[in-house]
DNA sequence: GTTAGCAGTCGAGAATATTGAGTGCTAAAC
DNA sequence: GTTTAGCACTCAATATTCTCGACTGCTAAC
């Protein structure tokens, strides 16, 4: 449909466009491009690629825009080269290496160095707790009113939480419960956490509802549990030139602000490729102005969490491709946390 | 100095310019105020306190706007009245009634009541580490090669870090650990986790390098755990017509990105009471335009975390001040963390 | 299919005019 | 001495007009 000249010349068109944020005329691309054809055949290429909707223009007289399809179409076919340099390589390499104490440190530290190389906003989410099975429950006593109980999972995930009792509980409780609850519960997903293990738990010890309630109400709040939204670079969005429409600007506030939205963004890549969504393309139309891309942190069919970025639609693509590939790569080698020993 | 209407009359002005966001002119005074005096009248006041330093005006023939000084004065004489709602005092006492599973959760929960009651952006970050005093130091085996090192302070604290290590650690090792832990440092503040622990601990036991190493490493890293900040409502403050100067709206939006900042901001308050800081008076020269408001959660002398509002020098200080005493007042009693039991 | 050339469009920015919300000051009234 | 009416003056904000020039689209020639 589109020969190699208008192919060209749009994929040039976006380039420019994402460097200077200016509506691209013909005679920039004959002078930084094109220089073998003149600026009136570029103009006719250009007419042809806006009728077929890959460019739009701002008004009658103004140079030409990536419409959203324009950008999905520099994405998906006229992008082709890594965009990464080896400074980038040996910064990440560096910042991945060893140094995170667990899976959410590793992908708060990977967010912070994507967002260092990019430039622009990054936010990520642990791994989701759902699904994940239970290698040990333990309780341990602390004080004679307090136990923390603490669940390790198959991924190394690690969570842990407080309980307290209106009576004091012994050593020997402690080391009955640890029993039970492993019995019951290691190789099981998570969610077995439920009200059938409180009956069985209330049938095979018959301590007092006191004891109980209070342990499994806990143990269900944490796999509940609201995941932790890391956001990073939230100001750098604010340099760029689109956000100098302070409308704009609000609304990006308000989606960084909105928990249950960036979950949204952050629950919506099922694959464990790269997602881009462009304006219109994402499901809520708060983001019809911007784009998001977003990988999975997973290691074979484990998910770890996801990290993603929030920018403006004119987003370098190639860059922020390339890097997440990049970053993903490594998260996989950089296979501390499932190690079984 | 100034009599009984010019204090009147500087009370209103600010009043007025914290309702509406525009010049306090002379007529507006009279029309909502002061009925018995005309505008002539009112605008020799103005003159006055103008000249004592308490007004200022934008440009030579707009109405007046409150200094710096004329804002302290407001907050320090001028402010009496509690402006508190019963609905809103309802509203917090629910918020916070037992509902929170740690210090650090409840402190999260006022942060968040605190924003939705004033509408302005607020902020808090979780108790010092430093100075708590160790109550229980605890080792937890999960598997074979990870440990859970989990300290209780005299707060009701309780922080917890994964240890890895490269061999097996057996039951009888952990015992150990948690023995001479214990013996070393039940009662000693926090900061005892240093290299002499080390020395005693190499001594006593020696264990090889591999196991020591990285529990003493972790557990350091523990109690220089940088503080986790709290943020909530950011949307909010672009609703205020002073971030419509774009601008302002960065230079809020770079503060609230930047975490030493912020801790900074946070970290000011020594006393127990509510602190106040009007644009300049913010030690850090980014927040000249802004005033921020801190209180300390705290439960007799100890710390339990600070909580702040950042917004425009236009602060609702009345309303702010008010609700903060009562959530202060509430968060102490509600002191369900500082039980010894 | 390509290109030179030119008319036409329209946003951006500068220059100017208009309005009206304020003040400060003066002189008279209290 | 304090208060007030009245009026001249100031100046931001807004609207109006003008000019410029960066573009395109189209036509006709190559």
């Amino acid at each position: 449909m589109l020969d190699e000249r208008k192919r060209n010349i749009l994929k040039e068109i976006v380039d420019e466009y994402i460097a200077t944020a200016e509506p691209v005329s013909s005679a920039v691309i004959v002078e930084k491009y094109e220089s073998n054809i003149s600026s009136a055949t570029v103009r006719n290429d250009m007419a042809e690629l806006e009728k077929l909707g890959y460019l739009e223009k701002t008004h009658a007289s103004s140079g030409r825009v990536p419409s959203a399809k324009g950008y999905r179409m520099y994405v998906d076919e006229l992008l082709k080269d890594d965009n990464i340099s080896l400074e980038e390589i040996k910064y990440i390499q560096e910042k991945l290496e060893n140094k995170a104490d667990s899976i959410e440190e590793l992908t708060k530290i990977a967010t912070t160095t994507l967002s260092e190389i990019t430039h622009y906003t990054t936010v990520s989410v642990g791994p989701k707790t759902s699904g994940q099975i239970i290698e040990e429950i333990k309780f341990v006593l602390l004080g004679n009113r307090m136990l923390m109980g603490i669940i390790v999972t198959d991924t190394g995930l690690v969570k842990e939480t407080i309980i307290k009792f209106d009576e004091d509980i012994t050593a020997e409780q402690v080391d009955t419960l640890n029993y039970y609850f492993n019995n019951k519960l290691q190789g099981e997903p998570i969610e077995k956490i439920d009200a059938s293990l409180e009956e069985y738990i209330f049938r095979e010890l018959k301590y007092s509802v006191k004891i109980i309630r209070p342990i499994i109400e806990q143990m269900k709040k944490l796999i509940q549990e609201e995941e932790n939204i890391y956001l990073e670079g939230a100001n750098k969005s604010f340099e760029l030139p689109e956000f100098k429409s302070l409308e704009l600007a609000k609304n990006f506030v308000n989606i960084l602000d909105t928990k249950e939205l960036m979950l949204d963004i952050l629950n919506t890549g099922f694959a464990e490729d790269i997602q881009i969504y462009i304006g219109d393309e994402n499901d809520n139309k708060e983001l019809k102005d911007f784009s998001v891309v977003t990988f999975k942190h997973s290691v074979g069919d484990k998910d770890l969490g996801t990290i993603g970025i929030i920018g403006p639609k004119r987003m370098n693509y190639s860059k922020v491709i390339s890097v997440m590939k990049y970053i993903s790569k490594k998260l996989n080698e950089n296979d501390n946390f499932n190690k079984k020993d």
